[in-house]
DNA sequence: ATAGCAACTTGCATTTTTAAAGTTACATAT
DNA sequence: ATATGTAACTTTAAAAATGCAAGTTGCTAT
């Protein structure tokens, strides 16, 4: 069952390749971090999100939030009035990313993992992975 | 079994989360279409890459190459002298990508299949994934 | 009235990306 | 010998994205 995405806004993809189309979406460095913060790390408020360790710049995630809901992986509503605070969720197709975050999260896991301040150091002194 | 991976210039990640760290070395547009060409489509030459359809600028190639190779994920080795000529082949930790590939590769065929020029157009005509 | 907070937005300097042209080293055709 | 061609890059300049700090808006609490 193929649940396409195609953004209000006429996007056009370089090429046919899965991969390519995905990395137009995901290939940065700050997108999936925010997928991470709403999937598994309870992060929902634009205030959460921006505490993140990784220290997102704010225009940064203001950015990528409207692209996520542009795209539909995310959506926001507002959880109080008066004042009006939203929460953003990860829809169904937002999702349906975790494999693919689980599957970089184990290869980081693997590959890069120790080498914190300086790199090297405290190689296996912690085994947390997010 | 580890097999951690530290570059020779004394890269400092941003946070300890596994997912982070990788997206500070695949977290970019053309990093992981190299590494798709290289493990998929036997394009091994600078040449034979920068022809791949989505056309990437001949200095960004020659930097992610350089990264991968710092990194450890490429080697590269003569294939030929006079004149000298290379080959860029994936290393075992390079290979150890294939599971991130497949999950975003995927992910893209399931969401983000059809609208090539423009968006919505030729949906089922094609359901080549790379 | 003043201060504070969440959720942004704006302005600007810095960095990265892109496109195009140029370079180097060698090979082959005339 | 000279001219043309090719692979693998590098350089340059313009465009776009990023990062940091500060500002704005709407509301609440004291």
């Amino acid at each position: 069952m193929k649940n396409n995405l195609v953004p209000n806004t006429g996007h056009e993809f370089r090429s046919r390749c899965s991969i390519a189309r995905a990395l137009e979406l995901i290939g940065d460095k700050w997108t999936l971090l925010i997928v991470r913060d709403l999937m598994w790390h309870n992060k929902h408020t634009f205030q959460a999100m921006q505490n993140s360790v990784e220290r997102i710049p704010t225009n940064i995630l203001s950015q990528r939030l409207k692209k996520l809901m542009d795209w539909g992986l995310v959506r926001r509503e507002p959880y109080q009035e008066r004042p009006l605070r939203y929460h953003y969720l990860l829809t169904d197709n937002g999702q349906s990313l975790e494999p693919v975050l689980s599957q970089i999260m184990g290869w980081g896991h693997e590959h890069l993992e120790g080498g914190l301040h300086p790199p090297g150091v405290s190689k296996n002194s912690d085994t947390r992975l997010v």
